[in-house]
DNA sequence: TTACCAATAT
DNA sequence: GATATTGGTA
Protein backbone atom coordinates (compact mmCIF):
# COMPACT_ATOMS: atom_id res chain seq x y z
CA UNK A 1 0.00 0.00 0.00
CA UNK A 2 1.28 3.61 -0.73
CA UNK A 3 1.93 5.20 2.33
CA UNK A 4 0.38 7.75 3.62
CA UNK A 5 2.71 9.72 6.27
CA UNK A 6 2.23 12.84 7.54
CA UNK A 7 5.12 15.37 6.79
CA UNK A 8 8.57 14.74 8.73
CA UNK A 9 9.45 17.15 10.91
CA UNK A 10 12.28 17.79 8.26
CA UNK A 11 9.88 18.78 6.11
CA UNK A 12 7.47 20.38 8.36
CA UNK A 13 10.57 22.64 9.64
CA UNK A 14 10.82 25.23 7.38
CA UNK A 15 7.85 26.46 7.85
CA UNK A 16 8.66 28.46 10.68
CA UNK A 17 11.87 29.24 8.82
CA UNK A 18 11.61 30.63 5.71
CA UNK A 19 8.92 33.23 4.92
CA UNK A 20 9.83 36.50 4.57
CA UNK A 21 12.65 38.88 5.10
CA UNK A 22 12.60 40.17 8.90
CA UNK A 23 12.37 43.52 7.48
CA UNK A 24 9.37 43.34 5.13
CA UNK A 25 7.98 42.52 8.09
CA UNK A 26 8.73 45.22 9.67
CA UNK A 27 8.18 47.31 7.11
CA UNK A 28 4.38 46.07 7.79
CA UNK A 29 4.40 45.78 11.66
CA UNK A 30 6.16 48.71 12.70
CA UNK A 31 4.52 50.90 14.88
CA UNK A 32 6.36 50.57 18.28
CA UNK A 33 9.95 51.26 18.07
CA UNK A 34 11.23 47.75 20.14
CA UNK A 35 8.92 45.46 18.20
CA UNK A 36 10.03 42.27 18.41
CA UNK A 37 8.84 39.95 15.81
CA UNK A 38 8.23 36.44 16.97
CA UNK A 39 8.23 35.71 21.03
CA UNK A 40 9.58 32.73 21.24
CA UNK A 41 7.42 30.60 24.14
CA UNK A 42 9.54 29.19 27.50
CA UNK A 43 10.32 25.60 26.22
CA UNK A 44 7.00 23.66 26.19
CA UNK A 45 6.31 21.05 28.93
CA UNK A 46 5.57 18.09 26.75
CA UNK A 47 7.01 17.60 23.14
CA UNK A 48 4.44 19.18 21.57
CA UNK A 49 3.50 17.42 17.81
CA UNK A 50 2.91 18.54 14.66
CA UNK A 51 2.19 22.29 15.32
CA UNK A 52 3.31 24.08 12.16
CA UNK A 53 3.42 27.94 12.59
CA UNK A 54 2.55 30.41 9.69
CA UNK A 55 3.30 33.46 11.38
CA UNK A 56 3.19 35.10 14.42
CA UNK A 57 -0.02 34.58 15.99
CA UNK A 58 -0.56 36.30 19.11
CA UNK A 59 -1.22 39.84 19.50
CA UNK A 60 0.36 41.24 22.78
CA UNK A 61 -1.82 43.41 25.09
CA UNK A 62 0.46 46.08 23.93
CA UNK A 63 -2.46 48.16 22.75
CA UNK A 64 -3.35 49.17 19.51
CA UNK A 65 -2.42 46.35 17.05
CA UNK A 66 -2.17 47.97 13.94
CA UNK A 67 -2.69 44.73 12.77
CA UNK A 68 -6.37 44.32 12.90
CA UNK A 69 -6.82 46.39 9.83
CA UNK A 70 -3.69 44.93 8.20
CA UNK A 71 -4.54 42.25 5.75
CA UNK A 72 -2.90 39.10 5.20
CA UNK A 73 -0.57 37.81 2.08
CA UNK A 74 -2.32 34.81 0.17
CA UNK A 75 -1.43 32.06 1.34
CA UNK A 76 0.20 29.74 -1.21
CA UNK A 77 -0.65 26.10 -0.89
CA UNK A 78 2.42 23.99 -0.64
CA UNK A 79 2.51 20.26 -1.68
CA UNK A 80 3.21 19.89 1.98
CA UNK A 81 0.83 21.94 3.53
CA UNK A 82 -1.56 20.03 1.31
CA UNK A 83 -0.94 16.93 2.56
CA UNK A 84 -1.80 18.07 5.17
CA UNK A 85 -4.34 18.70 4.71
CA UNK A 86 -5.39 15.96 2.86
CA UNK A 87 -4.67 13.81 5.78
CA UNK A 88 -6.93 15.60 7.64
CA UNK A 89 -9.89 15.12 5.96
CA UNK A 90 -8.67 11.77 4.95
CA UNK A 91 -9.06 11.20 8.89
CA UNK A 92 -12.19 13.04 9.90
CA UNK A 93 -13.99 11.25 7.09
CA UNK A 94 -15.96 13.67 4.40
CA UNK A 95 -18.89 14.10 6.38
CA UNK A 96 -16.47 15.29 9.58
CA UNK A 97 -14.27 17.34 7.10
CA UNK A 98 -15.52 20.72 7.27
CA UNK A 99 -13.40 23.67 7.32
CA UNK A 100 -13.08 24.39 11.40
CA UNK A 101 -13.03 20.70 11.66
CA UNK A 102 -9.93 20.55 9.19
CA UNK A 103 -8.19 23.55 10.22
CA UNK A 104 -8.01 22.22 14.05
CA UNK A 105 -6.75 19.25 13.00
CA UNK A 106 -4.24 20.72 10.91
CA UNK A 107 -2.44 22.66 13.69
CA UNK A 108 -1.29 24.92 11.12
CA UNK A 109 -0.65 28.11 13.00
CA UNK A 110 -1.73 31.27 11.31
CA UNK A 111 -4.14 28.89 9.34
CA UNK A 112 -7.18 30.34 8.76
CA UNK A 113 -10.79 28.48 8.25
CA UNK A 114 -11.61 30.95 5.36
CA UNK A 115 -8.15 29.25 3.93
CA UNK A 116 -9.65 26.09 4.58
CA UNK A 117 -12.60 26.64 3.48
CA UNK A 118 -11.85 28.02 -0.01
CA UNK A 119 -8.95 25.21 -0.61
CA UNK A 120 -11.53 22.96 0.46
CA UNK A 121 -13.76 23.93 -2.20
CA UNK A 122 -11.68 23.50 -4.73
CA UNK A 123 -10.59 20.30 -3.43
CA UNK A 124 -14.18 18.91 -3.34
CA UNK A 125 -14.05 20.15 -7.36
CA UNK A 126 -11.53 18.47 -8.11
CA UNK A 127 -12.81 15.06 -6.36
CA UNK A 128 -16.11 15.50 -8.40
CA UNK A 129 -14.41 16.24 -11.62
CA UNK A 130 -11.88 12.77 -11.06
CA UNK A 131 -15.51 10.56 -9.98
CA UNK A 132 -16.94 11.63 -13.40
CA UNK A 133 -13.53 10.70 -15.20
CA UNK A 134 -13.39 6.78 -13.46
CA UNK A 135 -16.97 6.32 -14.49
CA UNK A 136 -16.36 6.19 -18.23
CA UNK A 137 -12.68 5.24 -19.72
CA UNK A 138 -11.28 2.28 -18.35
CA UNK A 139 -8.21 3.86 -18.72
CA UNK A 140 -6.45 5.73 -15.77
CA UNK A 141 -8.44 7.69 -13.60
CA UNK A 142 -5.72 9.80 -12.89
CA UNK A 143 -6.26 13.72 -13.89
CA UNK A 144 -3.51 16.07 -15.68
CA UNK A 145 -0.99 17.31 -13.36
CA UNK A 146 -0.89 19.13 -15.74
CA UNK A 147 -4.04 21.17 -14.56
CA UNK A 148 -3.93 19.83 -11.25
CA UNK A 149 -0.18 19.63 -9.92
CA UNK A 150 -1.06 20.48 -6.69
CA UNK A 151 -3.78 18.24 -6.14
CA UNK A 152 -1.88 15.75 -7.66
CA UNK A 153 1.14 16.22 -5.27
CA UNK A 154 -1.37 14.50 -2.60
CA UNK A 155 -2.66 10.71 -3.07
CA UNK A 156 -6.13 10.52 -2.57
CA UNK A 157 -8.13 8.20 -0.45
CA UNK A 158 -9.79 6.12 -1.95
CA UNK A 159 -13.16 6.08 -0.01
CA UNK A 160 -12.96 10.04 -0.74
CA UNK A 161 -14.75 9.10 -4.06
CA UNK A 162 -16.59 6.72 -2.02
CA UNK A 163 -18.85 8.52 0.12
CA UNK A 164 -19.46 5.78 2.84
CA UNK A 165 -22.69 6.74 4.99
CA UNK A 166 -21.60 5.70 8.32
CA UNK A 167 -18.33 4.87 8.34
CA UNK A 168 -17.21 8.28 9.08
CA UNK A 169 -14.36 8.82 11.84
CA UNK A 170 -16.24 10.44 14.90
CA UNK A 171 -13.47 9.38 17.33
CA UNK A 172 -11.27 11.82 15.29
CA UNK A 173 -14.30 14.34 15.14
CA UNK A 174 -14.22 14.50 18.85
CA UNK A 175 -10.58 14.59 19.25
CA UNK A 176 -10.63 17.56 17.42
CA UNK A 177 -11.19 20.96 20.18
CA UNK A 178 -9.00 18.40 22.62
CA UNK A 179 -5.68 19.67 21.79
CA UNK A 180 -4.01 17.07 23.88
CA UNK A 181 -5.86 14.26 21.89
CA UNK A 182 -4.85 16.33 18.63
CA UNK A 183 -1.35 16.11 19.66
CA UNK A 184 -1.71 12.25 20.22
CA UNK A 185 -2.73 12.01 16.21
CA UNK A 186 -0.80 14.18 15.09
CA UNK A 187 2.22 11.89 17.07
CA UNK A 188 0.63 8.57 15.82
CA UNK A 189 0.68 10.04 12.40
CA UNK A 190 4.18 9.47 11.74
CA UNK A 191 5.43 12.59 13.61
CA UNK A 192 7.98 10.52 15.43
CA UNK A 193 11.86 10.59 14.70
CA UNK A 194 11.38 14.58 16.37
CA UNK A 195 15.20 15.52 15.66
CA UNK A 196 17.63 15.12 18.94
CA UNK A 197 18.35 18.24 18.59
CA UNK A 198 15.09 18.92 19.90
CA UNK A 199 14.25 21.61 17.56
CA UNK A 200 11.06 22.25 17.12
CA UNK A 201 9.76 22.92 20.36
CA UNK A 202 6.53 24.42 20.24
CA UNK A 203 4.27 25.61 22.87
CA UNK A 204 1.08 25.61 21.66
CA UNK A 205 -1.39 23.20 19.91
CA UNK A 206 -2.98 25.10 17.86
CA UNK A 207 -4.94 27.67 18.55
CA UNK A 208 -7.57 27.25 21.53
CA UNK A 209 -7.51 28.59 24.68
CA UNK A 210 -5.32 31.31 25.07
CA UNK A 211 -4.15 33.54 22.03
CA UNK A 212 -6.58 35.84 20.34
CA UNK A 213 -6.22 34.99 16.58
CA UNK A 214 -8.65 37.74 15.69
CA UNK A 215 -7.15 41.36 15.65
CA UNK A 216 -3.29 39.84 15.79
CA UNK A 217 -0.31 40.07 14.18
CA UNK A 218 -1.58 37.44 12.29
CA UNK A 219 1.15 36.23 9.77
CA UNK A 220 3.85 38.27 8.59
CA UNK A 221 5.71 36.26 6.04
CA UNK A 222 5.67 36.53 2.39
CA UNK A 223 7.87 35.79 -0.45
CA UNK A 224 8.90 37.82 -3.35
CA UNK A 225 6.59 35.34 -5.59
CA UNK A 226 6.59 35.93 -8.88
CA UNK A 227 2.91 35.12 -9.18
CA UNK A 228 0.31 36.20 -11.71
CA UNK A 229 0.13 39.42 -9.29
CA UNK A 230 1.21 42.61 -10.39
CA UNK A 231 2.35 42.87 -6.93
CA UNK A 232 0.68 41.30 -4.40
CA UNK A 233 2.97 39.55 -1.90
CA UNK A 234 1.83 35.87 -0.93
CA UNK A 235 2.38 33.53 1.75
CA UNK A 236 4.73 31.30 1.48
CA UNK A 237 4.99 28.39 3.74
CA UNK A 238 8.02 27.17 2.49
CA UNK A 239 9.57 26.25 -0.56
CA UNK A 240 8.26 23.60 -2.61
CA UNK A 241 9.68 20.77 -2.56
CA UNK A 242 8.64 16.40 -2.42
C1' DT B 1 -24.83 34.03 16.35
C1' DT B 2 -21.63 30.81 14.01
C1' DA B 3 -20.26 28.16 10.38
C1' DC B 4 -21.01 25.99 5.71
C1' DC B 5 -21.11 26.47 1.11
C1' DA B 6 -21.62 28.10 -3.63
C1' DA B 7 -20.83 32.04 -6.25
C1' DT B 8 -18.26 35.80 -7.24
C1' DA B 9 -14.35 38.97 -7.03
C1' DT B 10 -9.45 40.16 -6.96
C1' DG C 1 -5.40 30.10 -12.33
C1' DA C 2 -5.16 30.45 -7.35
C1' DT C 3 -6.90 32.38 -3.38
C1' DA C 4 -10.10 35.77 -0.99
C1' DT C 5 -14.40 37.61 -0.13
C1' DT C 6 -19.29 37.78 -0.25
C1' DG C 7 -24.09 36.44 0.34
C1' DG C 8 -27.59 33.21 1.24
C1' DT C 9 -28.75 29.58 4.22
C1' DA C 10 -28.95 26.08 8.12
Amino acid sequence: MVEEELPSPEELMPLSQSLITPRLALAFDIASPNHRPRQHQPPSPYAQPIPADLGDLVSGAGGDEPARTLKRPRLVWTPQLHKRFVDAVAHLGINNAVPKTIMQLMSVDGLTRENVASHLQKYRLYLKRMQGLSGGGGGGATADPTTDHLFASSPVPPHFLHPVPGLQQQRIAAAVGHPQLVAQYHRQMGQFGSSPNGQFEHPYIGKQPPIHRMGGAPLHNQAPNSNGNGGIKALTLFPTGE
